[in-house]
DNA sequence: ACAATCG
DNA sequence: CCGCCGATTGT
């Protein structure tokens, strides 16, 4: 089990007390505890009770408890919070804009127990008869509700990917005689699915013999050739049985059906053959790599064998844009260097902890930064020929300005321009202010674009083209910013972003060591997008990174 | 710390 | 009716 997931018992459990008013120096403290839960820098789970709450904040009873999470998912105090309360209360909780406070008022005062419920009541206008609410907060929790609903059945590619790996390999071990596949969303690493496919050339009755031999709680369902069940994320998992011909189904079953359409106006009936190769091939096409099956203009480059060749995890030399614990980071700044360059044999790392406004994640004052610095120098002749780079993640100000003086901003080797605050913006608003920034001589990078947080928050709306224009006329390299609840530039954008001869930089934005794996999510989606290692910026040798350093000052 | 909202 | 304070929520 994860820290964040412990964490969030811990979270559920102070708003939980808050919302049936106990004490609240004992709801205070568990609140902090899952704020230190979450930035501890090991895993709880195979940490010792001692070494817990050996943690400044963490005591022996909040380590015991932590012990009960992970057991257990709960602990007894919370178990019996959760008992008292209906589940609806539970999952207002979860909308943004309510909090304990306002789930009380809506529990007690208008005695709604649903978000269904919750919903009406925000459409019959009954919202704003409540104390503390007024038409403007009706209406963002009536959007927050709809985008919930709109995100039903959707599951983060992330987060299956685990599930999804085990049920691979169980599989495999069992049919080791037959073939096994990914197939359809999560064979193009969609960043979001609605369900895991496979397929198998094995008949029905072994693969269902086999499916039945892993442990499952839940229930497996068969259909003609088709059987299927559910995970523990509740993730639909859908395994098809092809004896006929494995090749072309796998195919079939995994272009979107966009994709698939292009295909077949091209022949009626779409050919066997004895691989995916072969068939394009009979197709007249080149190869097309599953990830970029989505219907977009891969059928008319295979046609013209003008497909990008798409960049691997391998290619990426560094990384830039991380965190440490100069702000809201959990590892320090040599923890960071030493696994970029031990574990994962990278040549450099960006460092970019937040600017000074963002305040509550420890943004860097001025004085700070010069620690920082030295620190950063030091490092680097120890670790030479690796190459710690100085930079920041600058809060893109209201007024689309950067969170540093010029002065400051160009003894950076290179900045990323995000926007944290003040999110709620119209097209034009939020155009304009990133324009700003795109604008500043000082910005390198524009980082997460549209600020979304997939399945969780829609981003501000951007106009993509005139955004992507001006990054290509000012030279600003766009981040595919690679946590797995961002991706964002999204990958439906980085074709254009790629013709009109702008970088991308697969930025993980890691907060702790581990962190930096994400980067796998980023180089999935820049494949989804098409892009190549010779456009991204961080695929770019220590030398030739210097250089454009150099070249944009 | 700071912004938006509400009474 | 305007604008300030305190509370709530999110970043």
């Amino acid at each position: 089990m994860d820290n964040k997931t412990i964490a969030r018992a811990f979270k559920l459990c102070g708003q939980l007390m808050e919302l049936y008013n106990e004490n609240p120096f004992r709801t205070k403290a568990m609140a902090s505890a899952s704020f230190k839960i979450d930035k501890l820098p090991f895993s709880a789970d195979n940490a010792s009770l001692e070494e817990l709450s050996a943690q400044q904040g963490i005591g022996k009873s909040t380590a015991e408890k932590i012990k009960q999470v992970i057991t257990t998912g709960s602990f007894p105090e919370l178990d019996e919070l959760i008992a008292k309360t209906p589940v609806g209360i539970i999952e207002m909780l979860k909308i943004k804009g309510l909090g304990p406070k306002k789930v009380q008022i809506i529990w007690n005062d208008l005695e709604i127990e649903s978000v269904g419920e919750l919903y009406y009541a925000c459409n019959e206008n009954r919202l704003i008869e409540a104390k503390g609410f007024g038409l403007k907060t009706q209406e963002d929790i009536k959007k927050s509700i709809e985008f919930a609903m709109d995100n039903q059945g959707w599951f983060l590619y992330a987060k299956v990917l685990p599930f999804a790996d085990k049920i691979f390999s169980s599989l495999q071990n069992i049919l080791h005689a037959n073939q096994l596949s990914f197939t359809g969303e999560f064979r193009r690493k969609c960043e979001v699915l609605q369900q895991v496919e496979l397929i198998s050339d094995a008949p029905t009755s072994i693969l269902e013999e086999a499916i039945g031999s892993l442990k499952f709680e839940s229930q497996i369902q068969t259909i003609d050739n088709k059987i299927s069940f559910t995970d523990e994320n509740a993730c639909p998992f859908i395994v098809y049985s092809s004896t006929e011909n494995f090749a072309k189904d796998l195919l079939i079953t995994t272009g979107s059906s966009t994709h698939i359409e292009l295909l077949t106006s091209i022949v009626n009936e779409i050919p066997h053959g004895t691989d995916e190769n072969e068939i394009y091939k009979k197709l007249g096409l080149a190869y097309i790599e599953p990830e970029l099956r989505e219907g977009l203009d891969e059928v008319d480059l295979a046609k013209q064998n003008k497909l990008p060749q798409l960049i691997t995890y391998e290619d990426l030399k560094g990384t830039l844009h991380n965190h440490t614990t100069y702000s809201d980071g959990v590892h320090s700044l040599a923890e960071m260097a030493r696994y970029s360059k031990e574990e994962l044999g990278l040549e450099y790392l960006g460092i970019c902890d937040h600017s000074k406004t963002a305040v509550y994640a420890n943004g860097l004052s001025v004085e700070r930064l010069e620690q920082q610095w030295a620190d950063i120098e030091n490092l680097n002749s120890q670790l030479a020929p690796f190459k710690i780079f100085k930079g920041i993640e600058s809060d893109i100000l209201s007024d689309g300005s950067l969170d540093y003086s010029d002065e400051i901003l160009s003894k950076f080797d290179f900045v990323v321009a995000s926007v944290h605050s003040n999110l709620k913006m119209d097209e034009e608003k939020a155009t304009a202010r990133l324009l700003k920034a795109i604008e500043n001589p000082y910005t390198t990078i524009l980082g997460h674009p549209t600020g979304r947080l997939l399945l969780s928050r829609a981003g501000y709306p951007l106009d993509f083209k005139k955004i992507i224009d001006a990054c290509a006329a000012n030279k600003v390299v766009i981040e595919i910013n690679a946590n797995p609840l961002r991706l964002d530039l999204d990958w439906r954008w980085h074709r254009y972003a790629l013709e009109k001869g702008v970088l991308l930089s697969i930025n993980p934005d890691a907060h702790r060591t581990e962190g930096l794996l994400d980067m796998q999510y980023g180089v999935f989606v820049g494949r989804k997008g098409g892009l190549s290692l010779d456009k991204c910026l961080n695929a770019f040798s220590l030398e030739q990174i210097t250089s454009y350093f150099n070249s944009k000052k």
